[in-house]
DNA sequence: CATGATGTTGACCAATCGGTCAATAGCCAG
DNA sequence: CTGGCTATTGACCGATTGGTCAACATCATG
């Protein structure tokens, strides 16, 4: 906690402003359109994306903000309300986008399971490659205290289940080889290589996010479906677990 | 940038304080010695381990470490010289403990290179079981502007090195089945279940750093080893690409 | 006891933090 | 032109930030 009146409430003090906290800005943001945001709240809003995903939600200050967005300080108060709404505001834009992509994916897919789950991951790769800042984001609003988990279950929620849909009758649903875990495996394959492309790049002196670099993961992750979905299949016949 | 001299140099006023900035503690922490850390800078570098893998490094003050440590805060800065050098002191530890811990997991290795390589993921999952707040704490740290990444890679540079060692002669040097990705794989699958556990925990109702779901992840990571490596070992015989 | 190095303390600093507010600019309807 | 509404501004607030400093405690050695 740090600044300001620290709870937004308490004031009331002389004029008959009773401040009501559910402003937030002029009339909800535009009819709550998802629009390209032109305008203000706009330019703050993609000035939000950048220097929350660069450097963090306690890493950027509001001044920053609005210096960034060519708009005076107040302004992001005035049409955001506060800080966390702010952020909220762009975490919630994300996983719209992110959770639309994932739909349209889906819908889009065709073929048998195989060529379903191979065209998933190019959609959430395809969606990764295009937003960024947007793994390190989910980082680092996970990372942080008391943080909106609702949304991130929500936005998780929604490719988890997919997921298992893919996968279902493929796999057990329960154990080792639960569609969670497949879940949690290539989520985890995908974003580390954007969160740690800096590390990676330094450690290879090759750019992790390099076009050719980003075609030469993209087939090795698909590979890796091809194995892991093989010797699925392989053992639903007669093969027995190698390591009990 | 915030607060202070906003540079530490320029100073010079009046007194004959020279300020040198090696100077930075009592005498390098005492004969740079791997020890357990008793006393006051111990204590400071165990509250800041616990804070800056919880909140991030803008995300705590000094104000909150000394007083997590149980001591004044102008002793962070006479130990430690300012919030950055303690923050690279916690990092260096971790990765001297990281590197320590490969090192005994490569040097304990026994076996074909199958079980070597089972054997060294144990090695990595039990470092990181022991170190929970250790993968947040990398994460942060490649996200913050002008990191210290040399330090990271030397750090990812043990590991990776390891790997390629290991997988040396599995598979091809180079493309999508070359050791970075196998590393860049295995690394993803393990950190982002730590640092996603909480919304991973909030999606499935079961903890992620439960005993049980860990014996879990465990054995499923096991099975993708020897996924991967029958595939691999299928491919250098007649076997052609799948996904060209 | 005197001395000097090593730790420790609380007061203090300028800068910056998130946030508020009265004044005002712009614009459209009446 | 006049209201009334929205958008914008700059000055301002108290709290907190990272960091400094002189005074002081502690203690081993001369």
């Amino acid at each position: 906690m740090r600044g300001g009146k620290a709870g937004a409430e308490g004031g009331a003090r002389g004029t008959g402003r009773r401040r009501t906290p559910e402003r937030a800005g002029p009339r909800a943001a535009r009819a709550a359109g998802t629009a390209g945001e032109a305008g203000t709240a706009g330019a703050i809003l993609r000035a939000a994306e950048r220097l929350f995903g660069e450097h963090g939600y306690e890493g950027t200050s509001v001044q920053q903000l609005a210096q960034l967005a060519g708009v005076n300080k107040a302004l992001v108060f005035y049409h955001f309300g506060s800080k966390q709404q702010l952020f909220d505001a762009v975490l919630e834009r994300y996983y719209r986008a992110h959770a639309r992509a994932i739909r349209q994916a889906i819908r889009r897919a065709r073929g048998g399971p195989r060529e379903r789950i191979h065209q998933l991951l190019d959609g959430y790769l395809d969606f990764m490659e295009r937003h960024r800042v947007y793994p390190r984001l989910v980082q680092q609003e996970l990372a942080r205290r008391s943080g909106r988990l609702e949304l991130i279950r929500r936005n998780l929620g929604e490719l988890a289940s997919a997921v298992r849909t893919l996968l279902a009758g493929l796999c057990p649903e329960q154990g080792p080889l639960a569609p969670e875990h497949f879940f949690a495996s290539f989520a985890g394959m995908v974003v580390t290589w954007f969160t740690h492309a800096p590390a990676l790049g330094e450690l290879w002196a090759r750019d992790p996010l390099g076009t050719a670099m980003r075609r030469e993961r993209r087939a090795h992750l698909h590979w890796v479906v091809d194995a892991l979905l093989d010797r699925l299949l392989g053992e639903r016949g007669p093969h027995a677990q190698r390591r009990p």
